[in-house]
RNA sequence: GCGCUUGUAGCUCAGCUGGAUAGAGCAUCGGCCUUCUAAGCCGAGGGUCGCAGGUUCGAAUCCUGCCAAGCGUACCA
């Protein structure tokens, strides 16, 4: 259509009724409402003012300019000015073969071009297992992965293991701590310690293995230790001090040991919870290595050689304040430790030399919105366009069950886990929901409703078309009905009501609804369109028979319907939801 | 205080980068099963698009100012 109003314009401007420095980038549209036809232009709206003319008026001159094509049927001027498009039915038609033909592979493209995409996500700190905050973060990032790569790029999905820092000290501390429970020792568990069960788990299945070899007297274990926020301290003091103890008591190898203990014990859980979540990760990258590996001093020393990095008060800062960020933010402590920020300046460098220079997408949860400027300015100061860097905010679920809001609490330990959430609502629709909305609103889990297998769930909504089809399909079979996909392809033109004019006129929408979803990082578009298939497939179906006598009717009703089954599933496939055949 | 985000039907949300009469689901009310799954379909009611200005052929969408909510504003991670 563009290329059509492309000459036309061509045409004019020859003719001196336009001239060229007016003209807009000219765009068509879908139009909304079936009765302005397929497509519409604004165009003549856009020219009207300097060509001096009335839109009506020039969209008539525009018409008549247009060239012949077979797959336009009519050409209408409407409303203030619109040129509206009314595509030929024979030519949508088309979409079915090519949905039959295509198969899978119906909806996807090659617009990446097999540019390298890197995508991290979740990179949630091993300090426990996951909750169901993480979840929305997990679904969306798989699923923008999944997109992304349904549209021809190279994606590269990673998790970002913080196993480095102080609050993995605590959990060491905490999990030796539980373990000291397990050898008989009795005392007040840190108000700041990591107080889950699986902490205790973790303790026990450590001590079975162990026994007694990191035993120590509670006495001793607390002997100088600042007392505890409940007793009248700091509890950010006491844990310290406990951290300290812990090493000094253990030594530098047995507090490594219940360090990795701690460490690989969760991180198990983790990887098991977020394959059983259908997201599996290419690549598992350590925070430990940074440090190791002295990334994270040739990050700085990079970023000092450049001029960024300056002394103030014993402590080393970055200039991030000159790159766009609000103040400049310190990377070594005046102690002499470095700060996560140091760590993750070095990691995107890491991303960066390891050839993902292309683009960069960190799925963040929202709270962490105001740290964007600062990895940017990074990105900026190690010499990257920090445009290639895209940073996705995910808002945190809030959980119902009903119009009871469910109260979640990490520090008592009693939080609902990503492995609750998935036992109790099923995998299909914990992951649906969580892209149902987009992903920088706040979103409204509602636990009965995903569970529910009645009237208002959208899950089952889609899926049961889905169902349904493929009961329609087994049963021309049982039946004993012929069935002749190249008749039915032939006699498309006997698609004829509205509900398959429409069907039809959605399904060939489907390649830019995932064409949008990925470039935009939007999956509800794509929950939205397999929605609306759904609901114009069971308008359809209760409008029309399929399985009628005549044969030709029948073999196009087959292959569309066929059609929309190849395309649900499509659709499903990314968002990771099954299709179950019966329901 | 400053910064980011958000405000659309009773509730939960879409709204395709400025288009035509603002749309779904839930909830409410009324219809449709002797024929392919009623986990479905059809219909009805329900709106000052937070408020007030501005930009233009045209604004829920862009700009400004208010009002309200959430988040952020560490030598924490």
């Amino acid at each position: 259509m563009v290329a059509l109003l492309q000459k036309a314009v061509e045409v004019l401007i020859e003719q001196s009724v336009l001239q060229s420095e007016w003209i807009p980038d000219i765009s068509v549209e879908r139009t909304r409402d079936a009765q302005h036809g397929n497509f519409a232009s604004n165009l003549a709206m856009m020219l009207a003012k300097s060509a001096k003319k009335s839109p009506r008026q020039l969209a008539e001159v525009i018409i008549t300019a247009l060239p012949e094509d077979a797959s336009v049927e009519k050409v209408e001027i409407a409303g203030p000015g619109f040129i509206n498009f009314f595509v030929n039915p024979n030519s949508q038609h088309e979409i079915i073969a090519d949905v039959l033909r295509l198969g899978a592979s119906f909806g996807k493209s090659n617009i990446g071009a097999g540019q390298k995409i890197q995508v991290e996500f979740v990179s949630a700190n091993p300090t426990g297992p996951l909750h169901v905050g993480h979840g929305r973060g997990a679904v969306y990032g798989s699923v923008i992965s999944e997109l992304l790569r349904a549209v021809g790029y190279d994606v590269a999905n990673e998790y970002y293991v913080n196993d480095a820092g102080r609050q993995m000290d605590i959990l060491a501390t905490s999990v030796w701590l539980r373990y000291l429970e397990c050898c008989g020792q009795t005392f007040q568990f840190p108000s700041n310690g990591y107080k889950g069960a699986y902490v205790k788990d973790i303790a026990r299945q450590f001590f079975d293995r162990i026994n007694q070899d990191f035993c120590f007297v509670a006495t001793e274990v607390y002997d100088g230790v600042p007392v505890d926020e409940p007793q009248g301290g700091d509890k950010e003091q006491h844990i310290d001090g406990l951290i300290i103890k812990a090493q000094a008591l253990l030594g530098r190898e047995r507090y490594a040991q219940i360090f990795q203990e701690g460490l690989t014990a969760i991180l198990a859980d983790i990887r098991a919870d977020l394959s059983a979540f259908g997201v599996d990760y290419q690549h598992w990258f350590f925070e430990s290595l940074l440090v190791e590996d002295g990334s994270i001093e040739d990050a700085l020393e990079r970023l000092d050689k450049a001029g960024h990095l300056y002394k103030k008060e014993g402590a080393t800062w970055f200039a991030s304040s000159a790159l766009g960020d609000e103040k400049d933010r310190v990377v070594v402590r005046d102690n002499g430790q470095t700060t996560y920020f140091a760590s993750d300046i070095a990691y995107h460098m890491n991303k960066l030399d390891r050839g993902f220079d292309e683009r960069i997408i960190n799925v963040w949860g929202a709270d962490h919105h105001g740290y964007i400027p600062r990895v940017r300015a990074a990105m900026t100061a190690l010499g990257a366009n920090s445009d290639k860097l895209d940073v996705l905010l995910v808002q945190f679920a809030v959980l119902y069950r009903g119009d009871e809001k469910v109260q979640m609490s990490t520090r008592s330990g009693d939080f609902v886990t990503l492995r609750h959430l998935c036992d109790e609502v099923g995998l299909d629709a914990a992951r649906f929901f969580y892209v149902m909305r987009k992903s920088d609103q706040h979103l409204d889990f509602d636990l009965k409703l995903a569970t529910s297998k009645t009237n208002d769930n959208p899950v089952f909504y889609v899926q049961y078309a889905y169902a349904r089809i493929c009961s329609v399909l087994r049963q021309r079979e049982e039946k004993g009905l012929s069935r002749n996909s190249q008749q039915g392809l032939d006699n498309s033109a006997l698609l004829s009501t509205d509900h398959e004019i429409s069907l039809v006129g959605l399904l060939a929408r489907y390649p830019e609804v995932v064409e949008r979803s990925a470039l935009k990082y939007e999956p509800h578009h794509l929950v939205h369109f397999l929605r609306d298939l759904a609901n114009y497939f069971h308008t359809y179906y209760n409008a029309e028979q399929f399985l009628v006598d005549d044969a030709k009717l029948r073999d196009v009703r087959m292959n569309l319907i066929e059609a929309v089954q190849q395309c649900l599933a499509n659709g499903l496939a990314l968002l990771g939801v099954s299709c179950p055949e019966a329901m």
